[in-house]
DNA sequence: ATAGTTCCGGAAAGAGATTCCGCATACGAC
DNA sequence: GTCGTATGCGGAATCTCTTTCCGGAACTAT
């Protein structure tokens, strides 16, 4: 009770952050993660990663006791990195042309992701929350990109954020048997739709 | 070459069909299949399914030596169902309550059958032929309806079947975090919206 | 440098998928 | 009916991948 350290125990204690080696090779499994899913599968043996990552396989399962943990950490950080896109396209281009990069480049993403809607329709609830990370992160970056756009009178607003990424993400979702490109053009022809002034609707 | 079975040798040999024991133990393994894979999910273990189906683990793999080849009959017997309860619907109902009902019961196929949307974006090849599939069986059922419930002046057919199929199927392919019934509502609106007369756009 | 954690690797155990083959059963010919 | 043969059956054995576990190595704070 006296013990001069009392005060302390109490307070929430900083978890030391984790170790460097920890982190890295966190960063070594999702990278490997990353490209034997794009590469094999999303159903890859774990062997796969792990050599590819140069770790063990207790390290892996250490990090990501379930699968799902490591899909849905690819994910995330794919997203992210997505989101990360909107300034420096912004920085880059004009404010219509930032947004269409943008976009295509989100299209990419869902269209070629084979895990992604894999994982949203796997009925696992470890993903539910997927979607709801996906508009918190892409919500604002894509606002801030219509935003600037429409500022600089290059589109007109006819669409909210929300709206456009679910647009862009029903529409891009890869069905067997159906043109590859034909996501691409849908959200091409959305894009037109949103410039001003040419087209006399 | 004068041996007189030659002539025979050429022809396309009829290939003495299954055994009936072999009928069917197929017949109960599809239907020890779908209950499973609607309680448990796809992938369950494939002793659950035998048990269930009261056969071996060899007459399973004899049968179907994939797995997709399992999921992808379930699949394709739900497909065959919903199809014929078209006629039966059609028999008993008027066209436009019969038209209604069947709409309901794909919506519920769709909607429950997470097998089903995960087999379509799992991106295994194997199941690439199920849109057609879906479409070759169910575009002539629903076409059906429509145009008797169009005869009878119930609806006014503002849409295509094929459309409609599409519309239906995507409309309800479940997300996570959404409404379960959100599917179901979205497509009582359209066939609202078929109905003629009432509303005065 | 040293004590105290935290983390690592990979062997071992477990779970499920897939193969294999001797035996059983249905079919067709007579 | 009965016989010969092709076909199908069961489930033990095998293989593959997952998941756990722990002795020791590596990192951090002092």
């Amino acid at each position: 009770m006296s013990d001069d350290t009392s005060d302390f125990v109490v307070r929430e204690r900083a978890p030391r952050r984790k170790r460097t080696d920890a982190r890295r090779n966190i960063e070594s499994l999702l990278e490997a993660a990353k490209t034997v899913f794009s590469t094999v599968g999303v159903d890859a043996p774990a062997k796969e990663i792990t050599d590819l990552a140069g770790v063990g396989v207790g390290t892996l399962y250490r990090h990501f006791p379930q699968r799902s943990d490591l899909i849905k950490a690819v994910i995330e950080r794919e997203i992210d990195a997505c989101a990360d896109a909107a300034p420096a396209l912004a920085a880059e281009h004009e404010p219509g042309v930032a947004l269409a990069k943008w976009l295509d480049r989100f299209t990419a993403f869902v269209a070629t992701k084979r895990g992604f809607a894999a994982a949203l329709h796997s009925g696992d609830p470890a993903f539910d929350g997927l979607p709801g990370y996906l508009m918190q992160k892409l919500g604002p970056a894509l606002e801030s990109l219509l935003k600037a756009a429409t500022a600089s009178g290059e589109i007109q607003a006819r669409i909210t954020a929300q709206d456009l990424l679910y647009a862009v993400a029903k529409l891009c979702a890869p069905m067997p048997n159906e043109d590859p490109d034909y996501g691409r053009r849908m959200v091409a022809l959305l894009v037109d739709g949103l410039r001003s002034g040419e087209s006399p609707h």
